[in-house]
DNA sequence: TGTTGTGAACGAATTCACAGCG
DNA sequence: CGCTGTGAATTCGTTCACAACA
């Protein structure tokens, strides 16, 4: 039944957008949805989208598009993505205090349940409804909660270090928002999100 | 001269995040560097980075490792990462605002010198050395001012308007934080982060 | 020995081309 | 006719293997 015929990242990617898309075409109203327009959604040709699809078993729509509810459902369970999942943060920087109430994380499914600053001052002043603690409780903490991800607006020079206790503390993901390329064990999969360099390929490119 | 042999994408990227770790080894005094430790840098493995050096005609160093000083000053050519950029802002919510003081742009060669918002409320109340407007004046002053780049931190639903504004006033590059991919022309090189997306994508591999 | 440089082999991903369905 | 589904062809990128150098 669960055909775990390894999917790559670059199907995964895509295949995450147009979830995203056919949840937005659901709160619209929209019905139906051609391979073409989800293409478009998620940034590829409807070449490579079709063939997403077939990957992941979607197939047998051999008509005029795809019914949005039900391919909706189909992604969800074939990229685990219908449970929601509890997140960590760590770093209350101008960032990470962005990060603490961005409402679309909360509105997808996933849930920061603990934050965490190396700065008392900050602990104390920030106002939440998000649990606040000292980083040298993360550990701690995070394997109490059995909390899964871990969310990183660090500077770059404790990035790793806080890589390291996360794992250590049990998370299976971890997202880093630090402008360093942080190490893991094979099986945490994480990803490396840097601003800064993402200008500097655009500058590189243009 | 300027062998221009069309980078690949993934090339430019890992060598973006080289440019990066140069700099930062230039700070910390260190004068040499592996192919080992660029590489780990990068998130990449060795063989594929001395490729891609080889590829930006780096070569010669054929004893142990790389000047650091030399080969940042070499790949900044090469990327064309020497000169500042000027970029606008557009979108001052938590993530406008914290992108808005940012120091790591300004620190690598990013300025951004206006930002907009639609709201008048939050134009006045924002407290910033750089100059903000109202978004009805995107074009006019993005178009005066000659910036290059555009960041969006805009909502989904006017994402593609924003883009769309940007790109008839003349910029190069566009850094999207909104949760759609947004469409340009051809020659408008521009990426998308979508932090929802990143959190997905992890959750849908763990 | 440890490191660079590079052609050759390999593998992955996209695009092409076209059959089949409504 | 427009859309889906999929094998084949092609392009692209990485890994391998090894020569050369210090």
């Amino acid at each position: 039944m669960t055909t775990a015929t390894e999917l790559s990242e670059k199907t995964i990617e895509r295949l995450c957008r147009v979830y995203g898309y056919l949840d937005a075409l659901r709160h619209r109203g929209v019905e139906s949805v051609t391979s073409k327009e989800l293409a478009a959604a998620a940034g590829a040709t409807h070449d490579t989208l079709r063939k997403d699809l077939s990957v992941v078993g979607v197939t047998g729509f051999t008509r005029a598009g795809y019914p949005v509810a039900s391919l909706k459902q189909t992604l969800g369970e074939k990229l685990n993505l219908t449970r929601t999942r509890t997140a960590a943060l760590v770093g209350l920087g101008r960032l990470g205090t962005a990060l603490l109430d961005y409402a679309r994380f909360s509105e997808n499914g996933f849930k920061i349940t603990a934050a965490f600053d190396s700065s008392i001052n900050k602990i104390e002043r920030i106002r939440s409804s998000v649990d606040i603690f000292p980083v040298r409780r993360l550990k701690e903490i995070v394997g109490e909660r059995r909390i899964e991800l871990g969310i990183i607006a660090v500077p770059g020079e404790s990035a790793q270090q806080v890589t390291d206790d996360l794992v250590e503390a049990g998370v299976a993901g971890i997202l880093n928002f630090s402008p360093v390329v942080v190490h893991t064990p094979a099986r945490i999969v994480h990803v490396d999100i840097d601003f800064t360099n993402s200008l500097r390929f655009i500058a590189a490119r243009m």
